[in-house]
DNA sequence: TCAGGATTTAAACTTTGTTTAAAACATCTA
DNA sequence: TAGATGTTTTAAACAAAGTTTAAATCCTGA
């Protein structure tokens, strides 16, 4: 066990970098062994197989970058002010991780059946809190009666899809990163308005 | 050209099929030309590759399921019932061919850079009167002022997105295909009444 | 009829991810 | 310390994938 931990870590890291520069599927396994200077096989002696590496990595990569998001769901803010937050926090990871949208894309369509098993993935999307928190709003009336799962797919659609037609949205609008950038720092503020307003009471 | 289309569309049929089945990953080449009775080099001979196969399906398959909701965004219906129109044909269009979720996904995922050229999804994106639309009635203070794109977007966020992630919606709520659908049925008229909502004046 | 282009075929090629079996290394015990 | 044992590394081969090649066959028009 003396380099093993070392041999481990070198084809984590050099994979890690090489899925996020070009894509797992663009990836070769000879390419992460060149990169972290060892022998072919011993990716599959570390990890059981390409696509396991991958999921070690984009647990990892989730894990880092989505505690902030559910310390915001499971914390005592109340509705307005969470989900404010939690819209922006969002938006600002997937920003800063573009690769993380497509990583989920890839999921989405490589391993639909594997995703659920994917804990990284399933915590992310567990709001036992916040769904409390709806319901009880809810029945003291002090919102619209509603669904806490539709809700959170509302906002998750709302804050997600877009980063996935990035380039249609650029193309069909002509605009450029920044275009873009500053089209999505609109949505911190339209999403959470959109979400409130469909849940106050005492509108028409 | 005696049986020249014959044979490509025998090709064309049977990947067809097979993609839909299986999926575009989980599909051989060789098994392509087995179904289709035909010799392997065929599909190159008359496709250039794979992913051209996969790209004129593709757009066959988009093309054939939707025109219908082209025909809804270019009409002259008013704004409010050409939402809830739309609303409802996109989502029964995803719910009847669930597999072109997966592959519009996957076209996101594996060809973020030829997705603005798929004339298809392209087209299928194109909205001008719809934009048209929107400016005129917020120009008109007949609603609030409203951006377009940021409308569109809103729009099939809230209608795509859950598709994506439907086996972890029905992972995490315990829904069955039933539910699922019943769920979907529900955002028929949840999406409309939730963009109608934030484009309405004199609330609040 | 037969020349020439289009179509089809069998075979090989390249690049994947993965497995194997032996070699090298490290560790622990008699 | 020497040897046995388990772990790590290596080179080589494997299977399956998409693709290409070059020859054979078919078809059509002059």
């Amino acid at each position: 066990m003396a380099k093993s931990k070392n041999t481990e870590q070198k084809i984590f890291d050099a994979a890690t970098e090489l899925f996020l520069e070009k894509g797992v599927d663009r990836t070769s396994v000879r390419e992460i062994a060149n990169k972290a200077g060892i022998n072919l096989a011993l990716m599959n002696y570390y990890f059981r197989s390409k696509e396991n590496l991958f999921d070690a990595i984009f647990t990892m990569l989730v894990k880092k970058n989505t505690r902030k998001l559910i310390k915001i769901l499971d914390s005592d803010l109340g509705l307005e002010e969470k989900i404010r937050k939690y819209v922006e926090a969002y938006i600002d990871m997937l920003t800063e991780n573009p690769l993380l949208v497509s990583f989920v894309m890839a999921i989405v369509h490589r391993s639909q059946e594997r995703i659920t098993q994917m804990k990284a993935i399933s915590s992310l999307y567990s709001t036992p809190k916040f769904a409390q928190q709806v319901f009880d709003e809810s029945k003291k009336g002090h919102i619209k009666p509603t669904s806490p799962t539709q809700l959170f797919v509302d906002m998750l659609s709302l804050i997600t899809f877009p980063f996935a037609i990035k380039l249609l949205i650029m193309d069909k609008t002509s605009y450029d990163e920044a275009h873009f950038q500053a089209f999505m720092e609109e949505r911190k503020q339209r999403i959470p308005d959109l979400l409130l307003l469909s849940i106050k009471k005492h509108e028409e």
